[in-house]
DNA sequence: CTGGATCCTCGATGATACTG
DNA sequence: CAGTATCATCGAGGATCCAG
């Protein structure tokens, strides 16, 4: 097994790359939010307000190829489609679910006093 | 005191705008290096491949906004400034620290299989 | 309902040059 | 060394229309 850890700090190393998809301002969202269960795409676009369709569509797609979400289809019609967590994409969600939940807390830290003068 | 928690699901709740913050390409990279102790800006340059000084100047100067990076000019000549994390920066730096780990970790996971036809 | 395809705009980002 | 200012670009992202 390689033993060759993925380093962020290095320009070229794809890792960055994950560090970018994770750190989409839309997948911070998306992904904890999966954690209450399979959602369909008319309700994450109520759920996450001001999210257009075309990002929605385009941060589902990019976190499947990551195999973090599951499409899927249900090839009904009127068509019914549901996306659900991958395992590895709940492991995820714990952790982002911590940063989301240390944003809230430590919000009013961030944000008071801002260069109190 | 207040218990009206942020919501970043509000598209106006500014707790979003925190997490564009945070979720930020570059802070995702500088908190967790602060942790190794104070840096100075050539350090940083250095430290993080790929990053213009433009950007480098901008993200340190957001993450002072938001109390989590302290900026220390000692006022010499030549000049000598360093960057080190307040304790909230320190305490967010961990849940980062977190994120960072787990991506180097479930790298492979990630990727492999992308679509395994 | 799901979501693909287009057009268009604006802002983020990089490169460069300059100052203290 | 630290940092600002300016310019030019490129692509992210929104709005819209269309289709299965």
């Amino acid at each position: 097994m390689l033993d060759i850890k993925p380093d962020p700090y290095i320009a070229l190393c794809p890792s960055r790359q994950i560090i970018a998809v994770i750190g989409d301002k839309w997948s911070l969202l998306v992904i904890p939010l999966l954690l209450e269960g399979p959602m369909r795409n008319a309700e994450l676009m109520r759920a996450i307000e001001g999210i257009s369709q075309k990002m929605l569509t385009q941060t589902l797609k990019r976190l499947e190829e990551y195999n973090l979400v599951i499409r899927q289809d249900y090839g009904e019609v009127p068509p019914r489609v549901d996306y659900r967590l991958s395992p590895l994409g709940l492991s995820l969600a714990q952790v982002i679910g911590t940063l989301d939940n240390w944003v809230i807390e430590n919000f009013d830290a961030m944000t008071q006093t801002q260069k109190q003068a």
